[in-house]
DNA sequence: AAGCAACTATAGCCGTGACAATATTCCCGA
DNA sequence: TCGGGAATATTGTCACGGCTATAGTTGCTT
């Protein structure tokens, strides 16, 4: 009935384990370079998300649904950027109700310097870690249990984060 | 000069996505599983720590570099179990300094009750998904990624999680 | 045309956890 | 033996972000 010592050695847990420890470990050597260029992670997230998208801009709700935040986080954290002229906010004039973060030309700046240390990052903690059969199999693996767990089929996920290059096409 | 749209499409940037969007995907699950037992993901990580290490205890730096919380948090979160009945402090008769963190029997009961749904979602949404072959490969790549992020070789980690089963022997 | 439901962004309130400061205790070297 | 530096846990303070309520806007339905 209790519970047994060897549960913890189950493969599972185990596989969890590995999964978990990766990605703080990779988090933690981004965080600390996004750092070194003045971007939290959630700041370099919305900033990718930004520029990536057509017109470098994005509605808040997509936005929104494009991160790890709830709308009301991103309304947070626009407002943080737009203080330090990273982004700032556009009218929608098709709909008044809505509102664009656009990406200043700071902003562009910014990511600009930040993404080849981020990339040096990657290559030198991740991709760089095994030979180009091994992180095949791997990236298959994750792709698998990604297209799996893909909040977009969840039911009661918080945060409904879209895949990768997904940037659905603004009406303004 | 200017960020270029083709560097989104970079294949180290596609790579760390799969990596954050299996694990964010994940995580949901767990949160989810572990909130119908009145759980929190942290309170799960810390009754799993506890539970899987000698006499069901630990002292609360130990805690605290066993997860991913700084020792402060480990006191706010141990408070928070301790006022639930999850655990209790005792106090280290060799060191007056330490104090220990013992899961209560309502503790592992809890964990008992927590711990078979978890693996089964683990199954069903990760270990599952993949046929023995791949996740053995999945997991190997998995493995070296961690082993090479590992924290303990970090500098300036924040929280110096320690490798899975890791757990310090206690001199009390 | 009117009303109503859905959508959008924001603000209030609150829990969480990190960082720095603090008090206590331990340990080692002079 | 004694003094100072390291270790340990806790608390004050703060930033962050989720949930809910709210105000404004849109568009559909009758």
């Amino acid at each position: 009935m209790w519970v047994n010592q060897n549960v913890f050695d189950d493969p599972r847990i185990t596989a969890v384990g590995l999964l978990v420890e990766a990605h703080a470990g990779l988090s933690a050597r981004f965080a600390a370079q996004f750092e070194e260029h003045g971007l939290s992670p959630v700041e370099f997230e919305v900033l990718t998300r930004l520029a990536r998208s057509p017109g470098n801009q994005l509605r808040m709700t997509d936005l929104a649904a494009q991160t790890s935040l709830s709308t009301s986080g991103v309304t947070r954290v626009v407002d943080r950027m737009e203080r330090d002229g990273l982004l700032t906010r556009r009218a929608c004039p098709s709909d008044r109700r809505s509102s664009y973060a656009v990406v200043t030309a700071a902003g562009l700046q910014r990511l600009d310097e930040t993404l080849p240390g981020h990339l040096r990052i990657i290559e030198q903690w991740f991709t760089g870690q095994l030979d180009p059969e091994a992180l095949r199999a791997l990236l298959d693996g994750l792709r698998r249990v990604r297209d799996a767990v893909h909040p977009g089929a969840t039911a009661g996920s918080t945060g409904p984060v879209l895949i990768g290059g997904e940037a659905p096409a603004g009406r303004c």
